[in-house]
DNA sequence: TTGTAAGCGTTATCAC
DNA sequence: GTGATAACGCTTACAA
């Protein structure tokens, strides 16, 4: 009786020896309908568990009420939340949403936004990945007028609405925060630096220096290629052995995390010879010993304010947004700066 | 010139002054198009940068050339190796990919599977949640005919192809390397009992300590609900205050440190006093200190597994598997269980 | 109250 | 070589 693949409505038309049209207006409770000939269909619909053929109703109503994501990493709380942001929008919106990880490779991040350019999704939100210096695929996509908007890293090339962190900001405030717990050798380990979160983390720590009157010292500072543990690691190891700081702002927690190991191994104490902040508070910054003093990253706020201004303009596409949103970060204290 | 949305080939038939037929078989490279036509219409595709559109395609062919993920989590480290593998089988073979996260939660799963039976995937691969009881959503999937492959948490209930790791046998291995260090009082402690891969766990662990002649003591084994680091911490309260045991296998790598800390909170060396084999082998077991000893999953090879399987239903629905594929985990010794 | 037909973008099957 | 035309599943004027 049931066909192979799923029941359409033109099955449940044959069956009841009625159209399609009557069937599509039973379905959609068009008023018009005679109540016996709804009641027919839906029966039928839910014996046979008809559901519309989602490919179909993009095709007729040339959108998808779907939007792609195009994220670097998937296994980072950061982003998790920012997902989990978007999801929570976007559902309850009634859009669905697609996942693109790019692993922080520009190749993949080129392939699956061409992959979604073609009338998959009604829009994008994208975070650029590390290496990617080319903005191409994006214009590309802009220039059809798909919507798109960017979250935290962000493109500058292309005029669309841009949801970021205050990393100026969280910098500022982080190194702030060592400046005030004693400390007057600070040193910097960050991300890769042509990031613009990374420079302007990096820049909020050389401001909060220059106003404690604190010199800068080029042999303190370190830009990370990765912002993983084991860049941390390998970025302390001369000021370690010169025994030269006392205070570190990391880019990340996995970079205070890798280097306050070994500082640990070097015999040094955290907090008591160099006090550590870290960026994002990552839960093993809870788990660690000591546990860590970082700054907060409002991922799920960043997700739901970049689903908000993407549904906006799908929905009204006409009124173009290009304003630029900026969350704000805080000081989460734990022990490694606890002196 | 350009439409507001994308060119289509009627577009592009139009300017050329020839038939959208023509216009498709010259960008399908058919030998039949006169050259200096296909020329033609090449330089004007690639001028205006036509692309097909997806949802007509989907619809003409009744494929979509995407395979559905439903995931408990994203965050996580297995999980996430495991998308990857699927990812990588998925893309080269011409496969795109949606995932869903269901965040543990059984309604979600519900939503998100219906979300993809309408036509929207060719085919699914899921790992059920913590929460789910229920299965007939799945099988409302398998029912359609819809390619349906398991991974990791499966359901019985539904015949379709399974990727599973053995974790009886690693649950058995974890815990005699436990004896085999020379622990006698080993307590348990897992994740919700109601999952398979946790009564597997458990199970290994109850035949090695049979067939060391170690008595099992209630007192000694934990059900956990979340698997989490809270819960790890609290699981172990008792025995650390009775001082009674001397080895301990969690079934994750976060119940692991989270009973070291407040084993190591009460005064206990870890593996001095008390050896502790994890399991999944997370980056966090390498940093802890001391580092954990742990199980390897391989989620990479089964996230391919899975990809493959359901592949290859897809592509021959006639054929149907319902094989089972088993992967084995491997002891990683660290320093937890290193006397 | 219901049916017919057009159309969303594409390709395949016929004609010519 | 190329052009109509039908079809994928659905909705919606328009007709009846």
């Amino acid at each position: 009786m049931m066909k192979k693949g799923s029941v359409t409505i033109k099955d449940i038309a044959l069956e009841l020896g009625i159209s399609v049209s009557t069937v599509s207006r039973a379905l959609a409770d068009n008023p018009l309908v005679k109540p016996a000939t709804r009641q027919a269909v839906k029966e039928l619909a839910k014996k046979y568990n008809y559901r519309p053929n989602f490919t179909a109703l993009s095709l007729r109503n040339n959108r998808t009420r779907t939007i792609g994501i195009i994220i670097p990493q998937l296994v980072h709380e950061f982003f998790s939340m920012v997902i989990r942001g978007i999801e929570d929008f976007a559902y309850s919106n009634g859009y669905n949403v697609i996942i693109s990880s790019t692993h922080e490779s520009y190749e993949r991040e080129v392939i699956d936004t061409k992959a979604l350019i073609n009338g998959r999704v009604d829009g994008l939100l994208a975070c650029v990945s590390k290496s990617t210096t080319n903005y191409d695929h994006f214009k590309e996509f802009a220039e059809r007028n798909l919507p798109l908007v960017f979250f935290d890293c962000i493109c500058d090339e292309i005029d669309s609405p841009k949801v970021v962190l205050d990393d100026f900001e969280a910098g500022y405030q982080a190194t702030q925060h060592l400046v005030e717990t004693g400390c007057t050798q600070i040193a910097y380990v960050g991300g890769p630096i042509n990031l613009q979160i990374n420079q302007d983390r990096f820049g909020g720590y050389k401001k909060a220096l220059n106003e404690a009157g604190l010199a800068l010292n080029e042999s303190w500072i370190k830009h990370c290629e990765t912002g993983d543990y084991d860049d941390g690691s390998e970025s302390v190891r001369d000021m370690v052995a010169a025994r030269s700081i006392d205070g570190l702002f990391a880019g990340t927690d996995m970079l205070a995390i890798g280097a306050i190991k070994t500082m640990k191994k070097a015999g040094l104490q955290i907090p008591k010879d160099v006090a550590v902040v870290g960026f994002s508070n990552w839960s093993i910054g809870t788990i660690y010993e000591p546990s860590l003093t970082t700054m907060s990253q409002p991922g799920y706020e960043m997700g739901q304010k970049a689903a908000e201004l993407l549904i906006q303009q799908i929905d009204n596409p006409d009124k173009k947004l290009t304003d630029t949103f900026t969350l704000h970060s805080e000081l989460i204290q734990r022990e490694s700066t606890q002196r």
